[in-house]
DNA sequence: TGATACTTACCGCTTGGGCGGTAAAAACGT
DNA sequence: ACGTTTTTACCGCCCAAGCGGTAAGTATCA
């Protein structure tokens, strides 16, 4: 664990702190140890859903935005 | 198109907007065009950076909300 | 309406991401 | 120190995500 991305550091520092190792955590998320491992060390091609699995348990959470979410908000409540 | 992700509706949305074809989004974020099909027709399995790529060129941020990010973050200038 | 240009949908193929199993390494207590 | 338990790192296999090519569908002209 060095050298990483952004996304790998905040799961790692989430895990830690709730202290649960890769296997526990895992296990609850329900995907394999290998992605949360690849994920700490900033593999930024791992599945999308994998991903948002442990984001979950983690609770942490996934928000997309820019400068047209208002509008697009909007449109879907129509 | 019908029945898919928050995700999908969101890039449909903004590429619409900006006047993309899939093809040309496609050829200026990096990625195959089925990919951006795939993404907008729901699917939750698709690559982390493949997605960047394209939510980059849309100009769309992802970004990671929790309790501990200011922990976190507090914890990354040390 | 027929031709042209553009967009979307689908089909095989290839490559690499996810998986479990296992070895290596740390962190314990005694 | 030593053995035990927990955690981390790595390996090889399998399947599906991504790719390009192409067919099908739309739009927009004259």
């Amino acid at each position: 664990m060095n050298e990483l991305s952004t996304v790998g550091r905040i799961v790692h520092y989430h895990r830690k702190r709730s202290g649960l190792s890769r296997e526990a955590l895992s296990r609850i998320a329900g995907v394999g140890k290998t992605a949360i491992f690849d994920i700490e060390h900033g593999k930024t091609t791992c599945r999308l859903d994998i991903l948002n699995r442990i984001l979950a348990t983690l609770n942490i959470r996934m928000r997309l935005d820019s400068p047209l979410m208002n509008e697009y908000e909007a449109s879907q409540n129509a």
